[in-house]
DNA sequence: ATTGCTGCAAAACCTTTGCAAATGT
DNA sequence: ACATTTGCAAAGGTTTTGCAGCAAT
């Protein structure tokens, strides 16, 4: 999680050069999120934002520890409570999704808009996203059902991906 | 974990008197996960099984903490972490299933040996069990297309339930 | 100036671990 | 007797909270 040319900035512009022409409408996304719930345009902000812009591109699935350790490397100063804060919010506005893992721990990950579930890799925590779902028809019919008012769902697939099976990590 | 007019029951078979009839096929059932792992018939296991299979007849969901408090009631003496390892041994030998809430909390459920998901009341947390699934065909897909070896997979629906429905709790 | 975010440290939670004592076989 | 489990208390890890100070508007 190295950088320099910091040139990124809240500016809801186009950025080029390094590959991150789409990252500005992420950036865009996950600002909004913060700002639609408050004003100020902190320090903290900027860098959380900045850095989540990267995660979405690489995709990586993170713990809060994960993305404390790396904003402090950028950062310094920041507290952990404020990235529990930030996640949080971010979870609320679904600007992250929260998946667990096979043991029972947390990572987070930028996800896009569309209806998406998780394939999570067992061994490298690896999380990647797909869009097969059971019909919305058939959603509400287990809910009608059983008398339930349906509000959401979640699928996670858990398996091995390919580099972890030829590693023989597994 | 009150419990008297407890017909509802999701059992498949009739109850009768104190519905404690086919309760001894989940004794068992229990009892194995237990003694396949280890020998000793200990006062804490009796007082486990029975307890769960109390919980199993109601469908009740359970946090460690509950499941605890609950067996303190009639044993008196018995320690968290007994109960933690219970917990552990048995989800790992699928007599328990572990079901997270929408607010990330955990609970556990007696569930039953045929393949199954659950739906859950955001309002009271009630858990139930049902047999929709994606076929196999599309899970191997899924896994095949990113590479990925399917070990499992788990699909909760989310929701409200009538009774909570009813009451406004929601 | 006002508002509310931020960092820090402490507190609250939840779960695991070490070990002597108790218990079952 | 021997092998395990159990209860207790302490340790570990994670998340939340309270609050003074600070930054943004």
């Amino acid at each position: 999680m190295k950088n320099e040319s910091r040139d990124a900035s809240r500016s809801p512009r186009q950025v080029c050069a390094h590959g991150d022409r789409h990252a500005s409408e992420e950036v865009r996304r996950i600002e909004n999120a913060f700002f639609d719930l408050s004003r100020p345009n902190t320090a903290p902000r900027r860098i959380l934002v900045e850095k989540l812009a990267e995660l979405a591109r690489t995709g990586e699935a993170f713990s809060t520890d994960d993305l404390w350790q790396g904003l402090r490397a950028v950062h310094g100063r920041i507290g952990r409570a404020t990235v529990y804060r930030s996640i949080e919010q971010l979870v609320e506005s679904k600007v992250l999704d929260r998946v667990e893992l096979r043991d029972g721990s947390r990572r987070y990950r930028v996800c896009g808009g569309a209806h998406h579930h998780h394939l999570v890799c067992n061994t490298c925590h690896r999380v990647e996203e797909f869009q097969e779902c059971l019909s919305v028809r058939t959603i509400e019919e287990i809910g009608r059902r059983h008398g339930f008012t349906v509000e959401e769902h979640t699928l996670t697939v858990y398996g091995t991906c390919s580099s972890c099976l030829k590693s023989g990590d597994k």
